[in-house]
DNA sequence: AAATGCAATATGCAACTTGCTAATTAATGA
DNA sequence: TCATTAATTAGCAAGTTGCATATTGCATTT
Protein backbone atom coordinates (compact mmCIF):
# COMPACT_ATOMS: atom_id res chain seq x y z
CA UNK A 1 0.00 0.00 0.00
CA UNK A 2 2.53 2.36 0.36
CA UNK A 3 5.99 2.45 -2.15
CA UNK A 4 9.32 3.80 -0.73
CA UNK A 5 9.56 7.46 -0.07
CA UNK A 6 12.65 9.38 0.60
CA UNK A 7 12.24 11.05 3.78
CA UNK A 8 15.38 13.77 4.39
CA UNK A 9 15.68 17.39 5.66
CA UNK A 10 16.95 20.42 4.85
CA UNK A 11 18.65 23.39 6.82
CA UNK A 12 18.31 27.07 5.74
CA UNK A 13 21.32 28.33 7.97
CA UNK A 14 20.98 32.08 8.30
CA UNK A 15 23.69 34.63 9.53
CA UNK A 16 24.89 37.89 9.50
CA UNK A 17 27.99 38.45 7.70
CA UNK A 18 29.12 42.49 6.04
CA UNK A 19 26.27 43.79 6.96
CA UNK A 20 24.42 41.54 5.09
CA UNK A 21 22.02 38.03 5.44
CA UNK A 22 23.49 35.38 4.36
CA UNK A 23 22.94 31.70 4.03
CA UNK A 24 25.29 28.07 4.34
CA UNK A 25 25.55 26.17 1.23
CA UNK A 26 27.34 22.76 0.94
CA UNK A 27 29.11 22.20 -2.19
CA UNK A 28 27.05 18.42 -2.84
CA UNK A 29 29.35 15.29 -2.12
CA UNK A 30 27.43 12.68 -3.96
CA UNK A 31 25.03 12.63 -6.58
CA UNK A 32 22.25 13.85 -7.88
CA UNK A 33 23.84 17.58 -8.58
CA UNK A 34 27.22 16.29 -7.22
CA UNK A 35 29.23 19.59 -6.75
CA UNK A 36 26.34 21.83 -6.70
CA UNK A 37 25.77 24.46 -3.59
CA UNK A 38 22.75 23.19 -1.56
CA UNK A 39 21.31 23.85 1.34
CA UNK A 40 22.68 21.29 3.62
CA UNK A 41 20.77 18.38 4.55
CA UNK A 42 20.75 14.49 4.80
CA UNK A 43 18.26 11.15 5.38
CA UNK A 44 16.15 10.93 8.32
CA UNK A 45 17.55 7.76 9.81
CA UNK A 46 14.53 5.50 11.51
CA UNK A 47 16.92 3.41 13.44
CA UNK A 48 18.59 6.68 15.10
CA UNK A 49 16.48 9.69 14.96
CA UNK A 50 13.95 10.23 17.29
CA UNK A 51 12.01 12.78 14.92
CA UNK A 52 12.93 15.00 11.87
CA UNK A 53 14.68 17.62 14.21
CA UNK A 54 16.43 15.52 15.71
CA UNK A 55 18.16 14.19 12.55
CA UNK A 56 18.28 17.63 11.33
CA UNK A 57 20.02 18.48 14.49
CA UNK A 58 22.64 15.70 13.93
CA UNK A 59 22.81 16.60 10.36
CA UNK A 60 24.06 20.30 11.59
CA UNK A 61 26.18 18.47 14.27
CA UNK A 62 28.58 16.13 12.12
CA UNK A 63 27.88 18.42 8.94
CA UNK A 64 28.66 21.53 10.14
CA UNK A 65 29.64 21.05 14.14
CA UNK A 66 26.71 23.05 15.41
CA UNK A 67 24.61 23.29 18.46
CA UNK A 68 23.01 25.44 20.89
CA UNK A 69 21.56 27.47 17.64
CA UNK A 70 17.91 28.90 17.53
CA UNK A 71 16.36 26.41 15.17
CA UNK A 72 12.61 26.42 13.99
CA UNK A 73 10.42 23.90 11.77
CA UNK A 74 9.79 25.79 8.35
CA UNK A 75 7.72 24.13 6.49
CA UNK A 76 7.57 20.72 4.26
CA UNK A 77 7.78 20.33 0.83
CA UNK A 78 7.13 17.32 -0.99
CA UNK A 79 6.74 15.39 -4.29
CA UNK A 80 7.56 12.92 -7.02
CA UNK A 81 9.82 15.27 -9.27
CA UNK A 82 11.53 17.68 -6.44
CA UNK A 83 14.21 14.79 -6.27
CA UNK A 84 15.38 12.43 -9.15
CA UNK A 85 15.50 9.69 -7.28
CA UNK A 86 11.83 9.14 -6.60
CA UNK A 87 8.84 10.44 -4.33
CA UNK A 88 10.35 12.57 -1.99
CA UNK A 89 9.01 14.61 1.60
CA UNK A 90 11.56 16.64 2.97
CA UNK A 91 10.84 18.92 6.38
CA UNK A 92 12.71 22.33 6.14
CA UNK A 93 14.03 24.12 9.16
CA UNK A 94 15.82 27.74 9.47
CA UNK A 95 18.33 27.85 11.80
CA UNK A 96 19.44 31.08 12.60
CA UNK A 97 23.66 31.41 14.04
CA UNK A 98 25.27 34.31 15.08
CA UNK A 99 28.60 35.11 12.43
CA UNK A 100 30.94 34.31 15.18
CA UNK A 101 29.62 30.68 16.10
CA UNK A 102 30.17 29.52 12.28
CA UNK A 103 33.12 27.87 12.00
CA UNK A 104 33.00 27.60 7.81
CA UNK A 105 34.80 24.16 6.59
CA UNK A 106 35.81 26.56 3.22
CA UNK A 107 37.18 23.79 1.06
CA UNK A 108 33.36 22.24 1.73
CA UNK A 109 30.58 25.48 2.23
CA UNK A 110 30.60 28.77 2.01
CA UNK A 111 28.15 31.84 2.75
CA UNK A 112 26.23 33.50 0.15
CA UNK A 113 23.89 36.46 0.74
CA UNK A 114 20.32 35.61 0.16
CA UNK A 115 19.47 37.72 -2.70
CA UNK A 116 22.39 37.00 -4.96
CA UNK A 117 21.93 33.23 -4.74
CA UNK A 118 23.67 30.93 -7.46
CA UNK A 119 21.27 28.38 -8.88
CA UNK A 120 19.90 25.81 -6.52
CA UNK A 121 19.15 21.77 -7.05
CA UNK A 122 16.07 20.64 -5.87
CA UNK A 123 13.32 23.28 -4.71
CA UNK A 124 16.30 24.37 -2.62
CA UNK A 125 15.33 28.20 -4.57
CA UNK A 126 12.07 27.84 -3.49
CA UNK A 127 12.77 27.03 0.29
CA UNK A 128 15.32 29.35 1.39
CA UNK A 129 12.89 32.31 -0.65
CA UNK A 130 10.33 30.82 2.07
CA UNK A 131 13.03 30.90 5.02
CA UNK A 132 13.83 34.16 3.99
CA UNK A 133 9.86 35.39 4.33
CA UNK A 134 9.74 33.90 7.72
CA UNK A 135 12.20 35.85 9.03
CA UNK A 136 10.98 39.04 7.76
CA UNK A 137 7.42 38.37 8.64
CA UNK A 138 7.48 37.20 11.71
CA UNK A 139 11.08 39.14 12.67
CA UNK A 140 9.02 42.29 13.13
CA UNK A 141 7.37 41.37 15.91
CA UNK A 142 9.25 38.79 17.74
CA UNK A 143 13.64 37.95 19.08
CA UNK A 144 13.78 35.88 15.99
CA UNK A 145 16.39 38.31 14.07
CA UNK A 146 18.50 38.65 17.61
CA UNK A 147 18.92 35.16 17.65
CA UNK A 148 21.89 36.05 15.14
CA UNK A 149 23.42 38.09 17.19
CA UNK A 150 25.77 36.30 20.41
CA UNK A 151 24.16 36.28 23.95
CA UNK A 152 25.23 39.83 24.84
CA UNK A 153 24.50 42.70 22.53
CA UNK A 154 24.47 46.43 22.76
CA UNK A 155 21.16 48.08 21.27
CA UNK A 156 22.98 49.80 18.28
CA UNK A 157 24.08 45.82 17.35
CA UNK A 158 20.40 44.99 17.67
CA UNK A 159 19.42 47.69 15.71
CA UNK A 160 21.20 46.70 12.25
CA UNK A 161 20.41 43.01 13.16
CA UNK A 162 16.88 44.03 12.67
CA UNK A 163 17.41 46.54 9.77
CA UNK A 164 19.39 43.56 8.10
CA UNK A 165 17.17 40.63 9.10
CA UNK A 166 14.25 42.50 7.89
CA UNK A 167 15.50 44.33 4.60
CA UNK A 168 14.74 47.60 5.86
CA UNK A 169 15.77 50.17 7.83
CA UNK A 170 14.32 51.67 10.66
CA UNK A 171 14.97 54.44 12.86
CA UNK A 172 17.46 54.18 15.45
CA UNK A 173 15.74 56.37 18.15
CA UNK A 174 12.41 54.62 17.67
CA UNK A 175 13.74 51.29 17.66
CA UNK A 176 15.22 52.00 21.16
CA UNK A 177 12.85 53.58 22.76
CA UNK A 178 10.40 51.10 21.66
CA UNK A 179 12.46 47.59 22.58
CA UNK A 180 13.28 48.96 25.91
CA UNK A 181 9.31 49.71 26.43
CA UNK A 182 8.89 46.11 25.89
CA UNK A 183 10.68 45.34 28.80
CA UNK A 184 11.94 41.92 26.30
CA UNK A 185 15.72 42.72 27.22
CA UNK A 186 18.13 42.26 31.13
CA UNK A 187 21.05 44.59 31.51
CA UNK A 188 24.67 43.66 30.99
CA UNK A 189 27.82 44.60 32.20
CA UNK A 190 29.05 47.25 29.74
CA UNK A 191 31.70 47.15 27.01
CA UNK A 192 33.26 49.18 24.08
CA UNK A 193 32.38 47.83 20.82
CA UNK A 194 34.14 49.90 18.22
CA UNK A 195 36.96 50.08 20.47
CA UNK A 196 37.24 53.87 20.20
CA UNK A 197 33.86 55.76 20.49
CA UNK A 198 31.01 55.77 23.29
CA UNK A 199 30.98 52.53 24.94
CA UNK A 200 27.67 50.83 24.38
CA UNK A 201 25.31 49.41 27.59
CA UNK A 202 24.80 45.13 26.61
CA UNK A 203 21.84 43.82 27.19
CA UNK A 204 20.67 39.71 26.57
CA UNK A 205 17.09 38.50 25.62
CA UNK A 206 15.47 37.73 28.69
CA UNK A 207 14.16 34.02 29.29
CA UNK A 208 10.93 33.08 26.98
CA UNK A 209 10.20 36.18 25.49
CA UNK A 210 9.65 35.77 21.95
CA UNK A 211 7.27 37.44 20.49
CA UNK A 212 5.10 41.10 21.21
CA UNK A 213 2.78 42.79 19.91
CA UNK A 214 4.07 46.14 18.73
CA UNK A 215 6.13 45.97 15.32
CA UNK A 216 9.85 46.74 15.28
CA UNK A 217 10.10 47.57 12.06
CA UNK A 218 7.40 47.51 8.64
CA UNK A 219 4.68 49.72 8.19
CA UNK B 1 19.86 2.17 4.22
CA UNK B 2 16.05 3.89 4.52
CA UNK B 3 13.27 1.85 6.02
CA UNK B 4 9.68 1.15 5.03
CA UNK B 5 7.79 4.54 6.38
CA UNK B 6 4.69 5.79 7.07
CA UNK B 7 3.68 9.14 5.39
CA UNK B 8 0.40 10.45 6.43
CA UNK B 9 -1.67 14.13 6.30
CA UNK B 10 -3.96 15.09 9.00
CA UNK B 11 -6.20 18.20 9.05
CA UNK B 12 -7.38 20.00 12.00
CA UNK B 13 -10.56 21.96 10.38
CA UNK B 14 -11.97 24.68 12.49
CA UNK B 15 -15.17 26.75 11.99
CA UNK B 16 -17.23 28.21 14.59
CA UNK B 17 -20.61 27.38 15.73
CA UNK B 18 -22.44 28.38 18.10
CA UNK B 19 -20.32 31.28 18.75
CA UNK B 20 -17.79 28.96 19.95
CA UNK B 21 -14.58 28.08 18.07
CA UNK B 22 -14.77 23.73 16.89
CA UNK B 23 -12.89 21.23 15.41
CA UNK B 24 -14.11 18.66 13.06
CA UNK B 25 -13.34 15.01 14.95
CA UNK B 26 -13.79 11.95 12.80
CA UNK B 27 -14.15 8.63 14.45
CA UNK B 28 -11.94 6.23 13.24
CA UNK B 29 -13.64 3.07 11.04
CA UNK B 30 -10.13 1.21 11.50
CA UNK B 31 -7.01 0.26 13.59
CA UNK B 32 -5.58 1.47 15.45
CA UNK B 33 -7.45 3.46 17.12
CA UNK B 34 -10.90 1.53 15.88
CA UNK B 35 -13.98 4.29 16.88
CA UNK B 36 -12.18 6.76 18.62
CA UNK B 37 -12.96 10.69 17.63
CA UNK B 38 -9.63 12.04 15.84
CA UNK B 39 -8.13 14.59 13.53
CA UNK B 40 -9.20 13.40 9.51
CA UNK B 41 -6.46 12.25 7.60
CA UNK B 42 -5.37 9.49 5.29
CA UNK B 43 -1.80 7.80 3.70
CA UNK B 44 -0.31 10.10 0.87
CA UNK B 45 -0.30 7.61 -2.02
CA UNK B 46 2.64 8.04 -3.92
CA UNK B 47 0.79 7.10 -7.21
CA UNK B 48 -1.39 9.60 -6.99
CA UNK B 49 -0.82 12.40 -5.25
CA UNK B 50 1.53 15.27 -6.74
CA UNK B 51 2.09 16.52 -3.05
CA UNK B 52 1.27 16.61 0.75
CA UNK B 53 -1.10 19.48 0.15
CA UNK B 54 -2.46 17.22 -2.77
CA UNK B 55 -3.31 14.46 -0.93
CA UNK B 56 -4.67 16.35 1.82
CA UNK B 57 -7.48 18.13 -0.37
CA UNK B 58 -7.87 14.75 -1.52
CA UNK B 59 -8.71 13.15 1.53
CA UNK B 60 -10.89 16.43 2.58
CA UNK B 61 -12.85 15.86 -0.46
CA UNK B 62 -13.42 12.41 -0.28
CA UNK B 63 -13.86 12.26 3.38
CA UNK B 64 -15.80 15.56 3.86
CA UNK B 65 -16.73 16.74 0.33
CA UNK B 66 -14.64 19.80 1.21
CA UNK B 67 -13.64 22.10 -1.76
CA UNK B 68 -12.85 25.81 -1.93
CA UNK B 69 -11.72 26.55 1.53
CA UNK B 70 -8.94 27.93 3.21
CA UNK B 71 -5.98 25.53 3.73
CA UNK B 72 -2.47 26.20 4.87
CA UNK B 73 -0.01 24.15 6.46
CA UNK B 74 0.59 24.07 9.73
CA UNK B 75 3.38 21.63 10.52
CA UNK B 76 5.00 18.43 10.52
CA UNK B 77 5.19 15.41 13.31
CA UNK B 78 7.67 12.23 12.74
CA UNK B 79 8.90 9.81 15.38
CA UNK B 80 8.83 6.22 15.94
CA UNK B 81 6.30 6.52 18.21
CA UNK B 82 3.45 8.54 17.89
CA UNK B 83 1.85 5.68 15.63
CA UNK B 84 1.85 2.06 16.76
CA UNK B 85 2.28 0.74 13.08
CA UNK B 86 5.90 2.50 13.01
CA UNK B 87 8.10 4.88 12.38
CA UNK B 88 5.85 7.58 10.49
CA UNK B 89 5.67 11.36 9.41
CA UNK B 90 2.55 13.30 9.03
CA UNK B 91 2.22 16.97 7.51
CA UNK B 92 -0.63 18.45 9.41
CA UNK B 93 -3.09 20.96 7.97
CA UNK B 94 -5.16 23.78 8.95
CA UNK B 95 -8.37 24.40 7.46
CA UNK B 96 -10.86 27.42 7.82
CA UNK B 97 -14.08 26.53 6.73
CA UNK B 98 -17.70 28.67 7.45
CA UNK B 99 -20.37 27.09 9.21
CA UNK B 100 -22.76 26.51 6.41
CA UNK B 101 -19.74 25.23 4.23
CA UNK B 102 -19.74 22.17 6.52
CA UNK B 103 -22.11 19.14 5.92
CA UNK B 104 -20.86 16.57 8.30
CA UNK B 105 -22.40 12.99 8.29
CA UNK B 106 -23.55 12.42 11.57
CA UNK B 107 -22.60 8.98 12.01
CA UNK B 108 -18.97 9.58 11.09
CA UNK B 109 -18.25 13.01 12.66
CA UNK B 110 -19.10 15.73 14.81
CA UNK B 111 -18.02 18.86 15.96
CA UNK B 112 -16.10 19.42 19.64
CA UNK B 113 -15.47 22.99 21.21
CA UNK B 114 -11.35 23.11 20.90
CA UNK B 115 -11.90 24.05 24.84
CA UNK B 116 -13.47 20.88 25.80
CA UNK B 117 -11.83 18.56 24.23
CA UNK B 118 -12.17 14.57 24.54
CA UNK B 119 -8.61 12.59 24.83
CA UNK B 120 -7.20 11.92 21.18
CA UNK B 121 -5.27 9.44 19.87
CA UNK B 122 -1.68 9.78 18.65
CA UNK B 123 -0.09 13.33 18.83
CA UNK B 124 -3.05 14.46 17.87
CA UNK B 125 -4.10 16.77 20.53
CA UNK B 126 -0.63 18.55 19.93
CA UNK B 127 -1.41 19.31 16.56
CA UNK B 128 -4.87 20.67 17.54
CA UNK B 129 -3.13 22.63 20.12
CA UNK B 130 -0.78 23.81 17.54
CA UNK B 131 -3.38 24.69 15.21
CA UNK B 132 -5.39 27.15 17.49
CA UNK B 133 -1.64 29.13 18.49
CA UNK B 134 -1.20 29.26 15.26
CA UNK B 135 -4.95 30.65 14.59
CA UNK B 136 -4.63 33.01 17.59
CA UNK B 137 -1.11 34.16 16.74
CA UNK B 138 -1.74 35.00 12.78
CA UNK B 139 -5.05 35.66 13.55
CA UNK B 140 -4.22 38.95 14.97
CA UNK B 141 -2.60 40.59 12.14
CA UNK B 142 -4.32 38.53 9.40
CA UNK B 143 -7.67 38.09 7.57
CA UNK B 144 -7.26 34.65 8.99
CA UNK B 145 -10.21 34.74 10.77
CA UNK B 146 -12.24 36.12 8.12
CA UNK B 147 -12.02 32.59 6.54
CA UNK B 148 -14.45 31.47 8.85
CA UNK B 149 -16.86 33.69 7.44
CA UNK B 150 -18.82 32.86 3.92
CA UNK B 151 -17.75 35.06 1.59
CA UNK B 152 -19.89 38.28 2.43
CA UNK B 153 -20.01 39.28 5.69
CA UNK B 154 -20.84 42.07 7.84
CA UNK B 155 -18.83 43.85 10.03
CA UNK B 156 -20.73 42.73 12.89
CA UNK B 157 -19.79 39.01 12.20
CA UNK B 158 -16.49 39.95 11.05
CA UNK B 159 -16.12 41.69 14.68
CA UNK B 160 -17.38 38.12 15.87
CA UNK B 161 -15.24 36.11 14.12
CA UNK B 162 -12.15 37.82 15.56
CA UNK B 163 -13.81 37.01 19.17
CA UNK B 164 -14.33 33.69 18.96
CA UNK B 165 -11.00 33.38 16.47
CA UNK B 166 -8.44 35.04 18.90
CA UNK B 167 -10.77 34.13 22.26
CA UNK B 168 -10.59 37.24 23.35
CA UNK B 169 -12.59 40.49 23.36
CA UNK B 170 -12.17 43.10 20.84
CA UNK B 171 -13.44 46.79 21.23
CA UNK B 172 -16.23 47.03 18.65
CA UNK B 173 -16.19 50.51 17.74
CA UNK B 174 -12.29 50.52 17.28
CA UNK B 175 -12.59 47.10 15.15
CA UNK B 176 -14.68 49.06 12.86
CA UNK B 177 -12.51 51.65 12.92
CA UNK B 178 -9.36 49.24 12.20
CA UNK B 179 -10.45 47.02 9.71
CA UNK B 180 -11.97 50.04 7.76
CA UNK B 181 -8.76 52.28 7.92
CA UNK B 182 -7.00 48.68 6.42
CA UNK B 183 -8.40 48.92 3.36
CA UNK B 184 -9.07 45.00 3.24
CA UNK B 185 -12.09 45.12 2.28
CA UNK B 186 -14.71 46.14 -0.26
CA UNK B 187 -18.60 47.03 -0.58
CA UNK B 188 -21.48 44.63 -0.99
CA UNK B 189 -24.84 44.93 -1.30
CA UNK B 190 -26.64 45.56 1.87
CA UNK B 191 -29.02 42.94 3.52
CA UNK B 192 -30.50 42.95 7.50
CA UNK B 193 -28.84 40.08 9.24
CA UNK B 194 -31.38 39.66 12.44
CA UNK B 195 -34.04 40.20 10.63
CA UNK B 196 -35.70 42.67 13.17
CA UNK B 197 -32.98 45.10 14.04
CA UNK B 198 -30.94 47.76 11.80
CA UNK B 199 -29.94 46.16 8.70
CA UNK B 200 -25.86 46.07 8.13
CA UNK B 201 -23.67 46.64 5.12
CA UNK B 202 -22.14 43.58 3.65
CA UNK B 203 -18.28 43.71 2.73
CA UNK B 204 -15.81 40.95 1.47
CA UNK B 205 -12.31 40.15 1.45
CA UNK B 206 -10.43 42.34 -1.23
CA UNK B 207 -8.21 39.60 -3.41
CA UNK B 208 -4.84 39.04 -1.90
CA UNK B 209 -4.58 41.15 1.00
CA UNK B 210 -3.82 38.71 4.08
CA UNK B 211 -1.69 40.33 6.61
CA UNK B 212 -0.94 43.85 7.81
CA UNK B 213 1.11 45.76 10.31
CA UNK B 214 -1.28 46.78 12.70
CA UNK B 215 -3.15 44.02 15.05
CA UNK B 216 -6.97 43.73 15.04
CA UNK B 217 -7.06 42.29 18.54
CA UNK B 218 -4.58 41.20 21.14
CA UNK B 219 -2.52 43.56 23.69
C1' DA C 1 -48.50 57.95 13.87
C1' DA C 2 -45.49 58.30 17.68
C1' DA C 3 -42.86 55.90 21.03
C1' DT C 4 -39.78 52.05 22.04
C1' DG C 5 -36.14 48.48 21.51
C1' DC C 6 -31.90 47.18 19.41
C1' DA C 7 -28.19 46.59 16.75
C1' DA C 8 -25.43 49.25 13.31
C1' DT C 9 -22.64 53.07 12.87
C1' DA C 10 -20.56 57.53 14.01
C1' DT C 11 -18.39 61.08 17.15
C1' DG C 12 -15.47 63.02 20.71
C1' DC C 13 -11.54 62.99 23.32
C1' DA C 14 -7.87 62.13 26.50
C1' DA C 15 -3.95 59.00 26.69
C1' DC C 16 -0.58 56.81 24.22
C1' DT C 17 2.62 55.86 20.10
C1' DT C 18 5.43 56.98 16.44
C1' DG C 19 8.65 59.20 13.10
C1' DC C 20 11.76 62.94 12.98
C1' DT C 21 15.06 66.20 14.27
C1' DA C 22 17.88 68.11 17.53
C1' DA C 23 20.42 67.73 21.80
C1' DT C 24 23.64 65.76 25.10
C1' DT C 25 27.08 62.44 26.72
C1' DA C 26 31.36 59.53 26.85
C1' DA C 27 35.36 57.89 24.79
C1' DT C 28 39.61 58.63 21.64
C1' DG C 29 43.23 60.90 19.50
C1' DA C 30 45.35 65.30 17.65
C1' DT D 1 41.51 71.35 25.43
C1' DC D 2 39.10 70.41 21.17
C1' DA D 3 37.25 67.90 17.27
C1' DT D 4 35.18 63.53 16.05
C1' DT D 5 32.04 59.75 16.34
C1' DA D 6 28.77 56.72 18.21
C1' DA D 7 25.48 56.05 22.19
C1' DT D 8 21.66 57.71 24.37
C1' DT D 9 17.99 61.37 25.49
C1' DA D 10 14.68 64.97 24.61
C1' DG D 11 10.96 67.40 22.32
C1' DC D 12 7.14 67.61 19.45
C1' DA D 13 3.64 67.41 15.87
C1' DA D 14 0.85 63.87 13.83
C1' DG D 15 -1.35 59.64 14.04
C1' DT D 16 -3.69 55.70 16.90
C1' DT D 17 -6.29 53.58 20.39
C1' DG D 18 -9.64 52.53 24.15
C1' DC D 19 -13.74 53.96 25.96
C1' DA D 20 -17.99 56.46 26.56
C1' DT D 21 -21.60 58.73 24.30
C1' DA D 22 -24.44 59.87 20.45
C1' DT D 23 -27.26 58.82 16.09
C1' DT D 24 -29.62 56.16 12.65
C1' DG D 25 -32.75 52.63 10.46
C1' DC D 26 -35.96 49.01 10.92
C1' DA D 27 -39.65 46.44 13.27
C1' DT D 28 -42.84 46.21 16.90
C1' DT D 29 -45.64 48.13 20.34
C1' DT D 30 -48.67 51.77 22.14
Amino acid sequence: MQLQIIATVDAVILTIDGGALKVVLHERPNDPFQGMAALPGGYIREDEDKNAEDAMRRVLSDKAGLSGFYLEQLATYSGPDRDPRGWSISVAYLALVPADQLKIDKSKAALFPVDDLPALPFDHGRILHDAVQRLRGKGAYSTLPASLLSKTFTLSEMHAAYEVALGMQIDASSFRRKVLALNILKDRAEMRQDGNKRPAKTYALKEGVTTFNRTLGAT
